[in-house]
DNA sequence: GTAGTTGCAAAGGGTTTGCGAGTCG
DNA sequence: CGACTCGCAAACCCTTTGCAACTAC
C-alpha cells in the first residue's frame, strides 16, 4: 500500500514529490493528466485536458510545468514535425515512434537491433553515444483483399496529418 | 562542356533552371552559397554568406527561396535541434547525421543496414516507409594515451553545443 | 507585357519571461 | 515567513506574408 499522504497522487505526482518538487494545485493537475496520457500530447493539448480539471489553470503553467519535468527526467520531449512539441512519460528501455503521413497516428514500436546498432556506429566514428532520434514517417500498407484491421500498438487520436 | 548560358551558373543553380525556375540575381547568389557550402547552414547563416556577395539580398528572400528549392527536391530540410531549421543539397542515397554534443559539429555518415533495417521494421508494423529521420547525438571518444585525431568524414564549424 | 520575384515591415505561431500576487512547506 | 509558483500580458524567436515596386523571360 502506499503511504497515506500520497494515496490520490498520480504516478507522475509521485515521482514529483520524489524529487522534491512543491505540489501545487497546477502541479498536481498537470501531473495527472501526464499520467493519463496514453498518446504524446503537446502543451495546448494538455492545457485543454488540464482546463477540465481545474479552470484555474494557465498555458504559462503548463510550458513552465512540462519544461521542468522534462528537467527532472520524468517527461521526454518529442518533435514529430508539425511546430510543436509533444511530451510523453519516460518509459523504461527505448522505443520508437512511427508516425502515419495520412493519419498523423503515432505508433509506437521497440527495436534492440537498431538500438544497438547506434551505439556501434558511434563507435565506429570514435563517439559515445549520449542519445539518439529516430522517426518513421509511413503510409499504411494497402490490404490486398480480406482482412484489414489488424490491431497496432498504441495510437494517437487527433493531430492530423503533418503540417 | 557546359552550355555557353549556363557557364558561370552554380551546380545548384543549373539544377534550377533545369526544372524552370526564373533566375534572379538573388536566387544565383542563394545557390551559389549553397554550391559551396560543405556543411549545415541555417537561414541566417546562409544569408550572412549571400549578403557577403550581394548586399541587396534580405533574409525573407532567403527563406522564400530555401522553401522553394525544397519543394523541388533539390535541397532538404534538417532539424537538429536548437529550434531553427538547417539545409543542405539533396545528395544521393540515404546518409544520416552525428551531432557532437559538445561542440555542436555535425558528422555524416552512411549505413545501409540501418537503411534497410527501417524498411523491415515499417514492413512488420504494416506500413511502407515514406522517410525517416535518424540523429545521434554523441561525445567525442576519450583517447587512452597516444595517437587521437583520427580523421573524420565532412563536419560543420560554428554552431555551438545545442540550445 | 505579364506572371513571377523582391524588400520591407507587419503578422503569425509556438514558447519564454518579468512582475506583482499568491502558496507550499 | 521565505522561497517558490502562478496568472497575465508582453516579449522573443523563427518563419511567413501583404503589398507595391520591379524583373526575367
Amino acid at each position: 500500500m502506499v503511504a497515506a499522504g500520497d494515496a490520490m497522487e498520480s504516478r507522475i505526482g509521485r515521482m514529483c514529490i520524489e524529487r522534491g518538487l512543491k505540489m501545487t494545485g497546477q502541479r498536481r493537475v498537470i501531473a495527472r493528466v501526464l499520467s493519463e496520457a496514453a498518446d504524446h500530447p503537446d502543451v495546448e493539448e494538455l492545457y485543454r485536458r488540464a482546463a477540465i480539471l481545474d479552470s484555474r489553470i494557465s498555458v504559462a503553467t503548463v510550458y513552465r510545468t512540462v519544461r521542468l519535468l522534462e528537467e527532472k527526467g520524468i517527461l521526454e520531449r518529442r518533435d514529430f514535425g508539425g511546430g510543436r512539441a509533444r511530451y510523453e512519460a519516460t518509459e523504461e528501455g527505448d522505443h520508437y515512434h512511427l508516425i502515419d503521413v495520412d493519419t498523423g497516428k503515432v505508433v509506437e514500436f521497440e527495436d534492440a537491433e537498431h538500438t544497438a546498432l547506434m551505439h556501434r556506429i558511434a563507435e565506429r566514428l570514435g563517439f559515445d553515444l549520449v542519445s539518439h532520434r529516430l522517426e518513421l514517417f509511413a503510409r499504411r500498407k494497402r490490404v490486398p483483399v480480406a482482412d484489414m484491421a489488424a490491431p497496432q500498438a498504441a495510437a494517437d487520436s487527433k493531430n492530423g496529418p503533418r503540417r
